[in-house]
Order: structure tokens, then C-alpha cells, then sequence
DNA sequence: ATTTGTGCAAATCGTTTGCATCTGA
DNA sequence: TCAGATGCAAACGATTTGCACAAAT
């Protein structure tokens, strides 16, 4: 299973909460939404620890970190590279189908860096009738 | 001047910071670092008057924010449409020259939205020599 | 004179941390 | 057994807000 795949011990805070992230395909949630949910699954996980699995979740590459522009740290189970659109008010996240947005001729970058990713943002507005 | 083109009233302390931020070309910033630079220029000014001094700049058009993905609040004296490099720690923003990065084959958005913008951001690491 | 802006301190929000206790290998 | 994980509450950093005072029109 993806846990010992990836070195971690196999918690029953982390089985229960990989069992909701990984169940149902891709997903993007908050710390918070994702404390909600657990929640509502009668699974007894504090918030503190959510955050610290997110952050362990983060490093060992089974969930990425989205960069909306919002105050909220958004995270996305589906790690391959795709882009969002974000809602004005920043209530939904949305994959941008692969195909579209194809990003070309990148920059020239500093002397001692790498690209470590590139992230599109689409941000949305709602229509003013 | 700028403000009163934007309808604002013209205080002491909007004046002075849009000095700072208008002299000297496109500039990125935080509601922090600008403090510290109005601190050094003597400019009597609180941080919360920064914070409610950048909110308005922003729904005037005279900055926007940027997505950066980190828990600070970027902004940029530059309003038209153009990209950012970010390093790794957050602690420098480059602009993308005009031409590089553009974005084709916008994907299908939610019925009753349209675009306000799209962010492109490029994160960079340092690179592990 | 009236409206609006400012500064301070306290409040809020998301996130992290210290530490005592529990648990998986 | 015992290194590592958890939960709680306190700490934290960025941002916002309430309110008394000051300044702009």
C-alpha cells in the first residue's frame, strides 16, 4: 500500500485519512475540509496532525500543494502536472483537462536555480449578469 | 496624480507610499516590506494603514496581488498581463519578459463565470550543484 | 462641519510547536 | 521496547477590525 511504499509508518490516523484522500480519484481540499470530513467519517484525527500528515503526505510526493493566491493552502492528490481554475471567492478548485494550457518557450532563469514546477492559474469571477 | 484619477482622497500617508511605490519602476512587494521602506524613508505610516492602503490600491487597479503559493501576500506595481519566477524561500519574485509563456487553448470555465485573470507561476529551487 | 483616514491594540484565522501520552514495528 | 506519532493547548505570523483621534474636502 502507498504508505510503506513510501517509507511511512502505517498509523491508523494516516491509513484512515489516505483511505478518503485516495479512495475517490483526484481531489483538492483544504487542512480544514479535510479535518471536516474526517469528522463526519467518525475518524478520530486531531487538527494538528492532519496538518503534520499533509506536510509528510507532501514531501513523500502522494499529494502537492496548489498555488491559488488565497490564504488557504490548497492540496491536489493528483500530482502530475495539469493546471486550475480557482473561483473568485476560492470555494472550488478545478483540474484544467490536459490538452489545454500547454505553457511554451520558457524564460530564462537565475544562474544557480532549477525549475522546480510551473503552476497556471486561472482565476474566475462570477458573470455580472 | 494617480489618486485622485482613482477617486481617492489624497492623505499624507497614500501619497507618500505611492511615491515609494510609483517612483522607480515595477516593483514587487509585501505589506511588511513596504513598511520597513516607509520606515527608512521616515514616513509615518502603521501597518494597518499599509494593509487597508494596499487593499485599496488593489480595487482601484493600481496593484494587484499575485499568486505565489506562499502564506505572504505578494503584490505588483505592475498591472498588466505578465508572469513570475518565484524562488523556492519566497524571498524574491522576477518578472517573465513579455513573450515568453504564452498561454494557449483556454479550457471550458463554469457557465456563469468568465476570466479575471491567469497567473503563471513558475516555481524555482535552488539547484542542488 | 462632515466625512473619511489613521494608529493602536486587540481580535481573528490558518498553521506550527512543545510536551505528555500513546502506539506500531 | 522505544522511536516515532498523536492530541491538546499554547504559540505564532500575517492580516483584519473596533474605536478614539486626526485630517481632508
Amino acid at each position: 500500500m502507498k504508505l510503506q511504499d513510501a517509507g511511512l509508518r502505517c498509523t491508523r490516523q494516516r491509513i484512515e485519512l489516505g483511505r478518503l484522500l485516495f479512495a475517490k480519484g483526484d481531489r483538492h481540499f483544504t487542512a480544514d475540509l479535510l479535518h471536516e470530513e474526517a469528522k463526519l467519517n467518525q475518524i478520530p484525527v486531531s487538527l494538528a496532525t492532519i496538518y503534520n500528515t499533509l506536510q509528510l503526505f507532501m514531501t513523500v510526493g502522494l499529494v502537492r500543494r496548489l498555488a491559488t493566491g488565497g490564504q488557504k493552502t490548497w492540496f491536489d492528490t493528483n500530482v502530475s502536472e495539469h493546471h486550475h481554475l480557482v473561483l473568485e471567492d476560492e470555494s472550488r478548485i478545478i483540474d484544467i483537462p490536459a490538452g489545454y494550457l500547454t505553457v511554451h518557450q520558457l524564460p530564462p532563469i537565475p544562474e544557480d536555480t532549477e525549475i522546480d514546477r510551473i503552476d497556471v492559474v486561472v482565476q474566475l469571477k462570477r458573470r455580472q449578469s
